[in-house]
DNA sequence: ATAGATGCAAAGGGTTTGCACTTGA
DNA sequence: TCAAGTGCAAACCCTTTGCATCTAT
């Protein structure tokens, strides 16, 4: 990452704008809306790079290819909508899972996934509800 | 499903031994000790099927390849060692991820992921305790 | 000017599929 | 017997890499 270019501009704009985090080929289409000849090679390098400077952190759900979002949000956690499947940021932890971990385990970190249906799914199938 | 192979048998025999969650990799390595012939695709069809069928579970840990164990575990999550791979069955459940989710939001299901050292890790890595 | 960055296309992993052959019932 | 199941190889999808070209500095 040692040059600007206008690649690189597009992609930081892409995350910037993003309301969710996005996958590698999300960010190709939106980037291509300012940059048409970006290429999907430019785009993952660029995202592995952002990712290893910190600038982005990488959301990888279980069963799911890895989606990106901009870091500095703090400790968090994702969840899941079964309908559009949106992924949404979470602001809030369990907490007290030393208590899970077997005896004799060391326990470093850990990920939690809410699944169900967001706002807009619930409105849309009353059924849900 | 509607036959009993030797293929069949010998995959299932490899999930009921396992004292982890498994890859299709690791099945096909297993199962070709007693069916030396066992092709991959064979090893996938016959997950996928089993999957189906409920005999066995999927393990999706978040950025990893699925594994899969038996079902009937009841609910419970998983333990993953950043030493050696290795993927443990934790009894228990945080529980109160209600007060987690957003407004408007309905939540199914969740997954939670614990990460660390385990028991022989941090034994041979005194460094960790 | 020139090393870093890009785009294309080819190569890699892991998983699925088409097809002729095998085998369980 | 004969359709379900298998093994092989090719096809796929997503991601990475090699290489000639382009471009910030």
């Amino acid at each position: 990452m040692e040059r600007n270019t206008r690649q690189r501009d597009a992609i930081r704009e892409v995350f910037t704008a993003a309301k969710q985090p996005l996958n590698p080929l999300e960010v190709l289409v939106a980037g291509r809306q300012s940059l048409r000849g970006l290429g999907i090679a430019t785009v993952y390098r660029t995202i592995n790079a952002l990712v290893q400077s910190g600038w982005l952190n990488a959301v990888e759900l279980p069963g799911d290819a890895p989606r990106y979002e901009r870091s500095g949000g703090g400790h968090h956690h994702h969840f899941q909508c079964r309908g559009c499947s949106g992924v949404f940021e979470i602001r809030g932890c369990p907490g007290d899972l030393k208590s899970l971990t077997p005896a004799g385990f060391l326990l470093e970190g850990h990920e939690v996934v809410l699944y169900g249906q967001c706002g807009q799914c619930v409105a849309a199938a009353p059924s849900f509800r």
